[in-house]
RNA sequence: CGGGGUGUUGCGCAGUUGGUAGCGCGCUUGGUUUGGGACCAAGAGGCCGCAGGUUCGAAUCCUGUCACUCCGACCA
């Protein structure tokens, strides 16, 4: 009895990982391509479990005193060039708008990638006294970079995200706001999508255009590649003296502000079906799922089927619960809602009722449970739990199983041949010659440096000089 | 941006030496079914990715172009 038998239409993740992540985008309905290359439709299964995402962020974020906004979707050629380093960072997949209504602009506009430079604008209209300061602002938007390899969710030329932009009086609040908002980030993954994340700090190399530190989560996916799964960049005072961004402070000095900028993207979603899919397809985490419950009739014809069904579905009200009445056979309906990563699939029969029970199976390991009716509201909460938990224990228990540590460029480039993709662990002097390579000789490129370091060894992994920091490396998506 | 592959009905595909398009699934209608993708019957649905060209005639040959996909390079 192979996995395939029951999706067929799924290619096994083991003979082809890139198409059975491209299937399951399809066949789950998330997503449907567009005539635009790297543009894609959300559908409103996957648009719901963006929904979800957001409701859940939106609500930490105003929690700790943040305020959304909109800022504009165009950004003039002269304000984007502003900052030296973000300028050259950008500049080069930036999409301008050359014409407006037949005539050609006077000056080019961009379409946002980033919106650093529209905040700084704007802050350097509003910020005049210390009184103003902090400014702790937030939009959910879209964004685009025109990437010449895309892939739905994991690189699009468009994508939907959220950007937090804050700015404070003190570098310190500001600082504390950087590593503040990575650790949201972490919990999110961590509690709610069952993601295990790395915390760390980009190399100078890799941190963001124009900022002076980058933080990031980094998440192992299945087949061992890495995904970066949201950032969050500390400015000093860099952006505040290219934009003027002044104030006067409590001594009645002119002084420049400190700021913030972090995101996470519709990029998560990828990282969702890469960590917790398997060859029957997706497999969502309860807390962002669109249907925690499918309720499938069994005999549905016969009588007082539906009607059970229905009060069952009154009764689970708490929950995002789904009765699927449709004429389908109950056997199309389980592929379906497996197919779609539905946590719990409640199955109810003429047999249950007679019995005053129904039968509960959890999608990630397909287990099943007689469960009472008078008791399903607890059961269902415990259903979902154990979901969460679950999945978060496979995936931490893929991620150790792939993590390495390595004490040379053999022992990494070795390590990889014999045991597959993974994160590798090894020591770093600090110097970028080093990091380049690492990555053209064993072809894992760095992810962060993490916040928890261990001493793997005392020396660099490449010269053999001391090392100052252990580094996660690994092949990146 | 370089190299490979693919575009034919909603999906998966076939289509020979150029002669005007077919199969399976799905869809619609009616009936029987329903504890792991049910069955019977009758239907509907296609400028063959797009634009040129060759030809009496192009899904098929030629040129260009767009999109998807894989491998690199680039990149949050």
């Amino acid at each position: 009895m192979s996995e395939k038998k029951f999706v067929e239409e799924i290619t096994p993740m083991d003979e082809d990982f890139a198409r059975w992540y491209t299937d399951i985008c399809k066949k789950a309905e998330l997503i449907e391509y567009t005539s635009v290359k790297g543009c894609m439709v959300l559908r409103p299964y996957g648009c719901s479990i963006w929904e979800n995402i957001q409701k859940l962020l939106d609500a930490r974020f105003k929690e700790l005193g943040h305020e959304n906004v909109y800022m504009p979707l165009f950004i003039s050629e002269s304000l984007l060039q502003k900052e030296k380093d973000h300028v050259k960072g950008f500049a080069p997949e930036v999409a301008w708008i050359t014409h407006g209504g037949g005539e050609k602009l006077e000056e080019k506009l961009c379409v946002r990638p980033t919106s650093e430079t529209l905040f700084c604008e704007h802050y350097a209209n509003i910020i005049h006294s210390y009184r103003d300061l902090p400014k702790l602002y937030n939009q959910w938007v879209s964004v685009v970079r025109w990437e010449k390899t895309t892939r739905p969710f994991l690189r699009t030329r468009e994508f939907w995200w959220q950007e937090g932009h804050t700015i404070h009086a003190a570098a310190e609040e500001a600082m504390a706001e950087t590593e503040g908002m990575l650790d949201v980030y972490a919990k999110f993954c961590e509690n709610q999508l069952a993601i295990p994340v790395i915390k760390g700090r980009k190399t100078e190399s890799d941190k963001f255009a124009g900022a002076e530190a980058t933080y990031a989560i980094e998440a192992l996916m299945h087949d061992g590649k890495a995904l970066q799964a949201g950032t969050s960049h500390y400015f000093g005072d860099g952006f505040a003296k290219a934009f003027e961004i002044t104030y006067t402070n409590k001594d009645n000095q002119k002084a420049y502000p400190f700021q913030t900028s972090w995101g996470v993207s519709t990029r998560l979603i990828g990282g969702i079906i890469m960590t917790h899919g398997d060859n029957r397809g997706l497999v969502l985490p309860p807390a962002v799922a669109p249907i925690q419950a499918v309720i499938i009739p069994i005999a549905q014809h016969k009588a007082g089927v539906l009607e059970k069904c229905a009060e069952l579905k009154e009764k689970l009200s708490a929950f995002r619960v789904k009765l699927d009445d449709s004429e389908n056979s109950a056997g199309w309906k389980f592929s379906e809602y497996e197919m779609k990563g539905v946590p719990v699939r409640i199955e109810l029969g003429p047999r249950d009722i007679e019995a005053g029970g129904c039968v509960m199976v959890t999608r990630h390991d397909g287990n099943k449970e007689t469960v009472s009716l008078d008791d399903i509201e607890n059961a269902l909460e415990r259903k979902l739990n154990e979901v969460r938990d679950g999945l978060y224990a496979k995936a931490l228990a893929n991620r150790e199983k792939r993590t390495y540590a390595c004490r040379s460029m053999d022992e990494i480039s070795d390590c990889l041949a014999k045991n597959g993709d993974g994160f590798v662990k090894a020591m770093w002097c600090g110097d970028e010659e080093c990091e380049n390579k690492v990555k053209e000789q064993t072809g894992v490129s760095s992810r962060c440096i993490p916040k928890e370091q261990e001493r793997i060894d005392d020396v660099c992994v490449c010269c053999g000089k001391k090392a100052e920091y252990m580094l996660y490396w690994g092949k990146a998506y």
